[in-house]
DNA sequence: CTAAATTTTTAGACAAGACTAAAAATTAAT
DNA sequence: ATTAATTTTTAGTCTTGTCTAAAAATTTAG
């Protein structure tokens, strides 16, 4: 149906597109490690095949076709990393690669019967959810951590980053999904907090605050 | 490491290979459903990174580190298939053009916990031999069934041709790997067997018994 | 053993996708 | 409101893998 090349740009504009009216090639560019000038060639390509709508010098967003073959190929992904670590002992760090792989594999019956096998998760080793055939998909009440004040009580449900790094920190401090968190303190000068995870104190940084989602109690 | 173009070439190169010492360009451009210009084309490529000996005019022929890398490609393929037969639900003549996507991916981990997550099956739904990390894999003492005599008995084992027609042929009359099958009668005159099957007797062509492995009792 | 048929290779072209360098458009700044 | 800085597009090139048509080599037949 679309290249794999395609099936990159769609995901891309996806992500970036956010509430945004229109997504900058030069945003593109910056995510998928490639030249503005290759960006402006794709988002013709993919205006021709009434994925994206194309705004010469203002950018680019997706079509409604390109919204659904969006999300069929971030189901896709999120499916298999849910297959990798459930089922092949795969790390949360580790599975993204492998999945940006097999996210191009075309086989309608494959990924249906892949989420089946699984048991129709709703999210994904990093809790993200996980769109239906249809494209679909629960959104769950979420807060940033660092929007919290002290006293707030949540557990974590997602993470803005995810990338190996990050993930690994996590594991270090034996935080992950489902984990309960209670804000102990606020630091101004730094915006650093001072959190309890798993009945000790943790002190984390502004940046660490940014990238994780918490449900508050 | 290399494109899915090139591992392509290097399975067909060794399907072909068989006995012979070198296996011809227009073998393989029949096999791959491509043009013998292009064939050349890519022996020279794999001849260029030690994956092919090509002989102009002549043919070509897996270097050890070809046969290395199709017995790698072949693992993942046969792997992919027990996968989807016994985790998904595939039937044996579904298998094979999704494998063939999925034979591509690269990652040694994946192979080896897909391996494992099956218990490390040495034979794949269409009774071929899954190789091993090292490229070993066991053979096994098959006759073609049009090699047998009138009262030989024995065990479906393998298939040599796997086309969608011929596994569905196969399922019709209920055979599959395993079946145990006796040679009632040989007609001289068309080269047909009568075989009894599941208690029952059948009539199949030459064409039906030069595709069938059996393992004698 | 030469001529015909076949196979293989070469030469040139094309499509997809990416890149560089330069031109054009847009945005920011004085 | 011009100039300066930035962003985006265009034009041309490159690589991979494919193709067609023609040339060269090999094999087969008479």
């Amino acid at each position: 149906m679309h290249s794999i090349s395609e099936e990159n740009y769609i995901k891309a504009i996806y992500h970036l597109q956010g509430g945004k009216a229109l997504v900058s090639t030069n945003e593109i560019a910056g995510r998928m490690n490639t030249k503005a000038s290759s960006v402006t060639d794709m988002l013709k390509k993919l205006a021709d095949k009434n994925l994206a709508e194309y705004v010469p010098y203002k950018g680019a967003r997706l079509t409604d076709k390109g919204v659904l073959c969006a999300n069929q190929i971030i189901r896709k992904h999120r499916l298999w990393e849910v297959f990798l670590v459930e089922k092949l002992d795969f790390s949360w760090d580790e599975v993204h690669e492998v999945a940006e792989q097999l996210e191009h594999i075309q086989s309608q019956k494959l990924i249906d019967q892949i989420d089946k096998h699984l048991g129709f998760p709703k999210k994904d080793p990093h809790g993200d959810p996980i769109p239906d055939r249809h494209g679909n998909y629960e959104k769950t009440n979420k807060t940033v951590l660092s929007k919290l004040k002290k006293g707030d009580k949540g557990t974590l449900i997602g993470l803005i980053d995810s990338s190996k790094n990050f993930l690994k920190y996590l594991d270090k401090q034996h935080m992950k999904l489902g984990t309960h968190i209670e804000i102990v303190d606020f630091e101004e000068f730094d915006l650093s907090y001072t959190i309890k995870v798993n009945g000790a104190e943790l002190q984390i940084s502004k940046l660490i605050s940014d990238n994780l989602y918490i449900k508050l109690n």
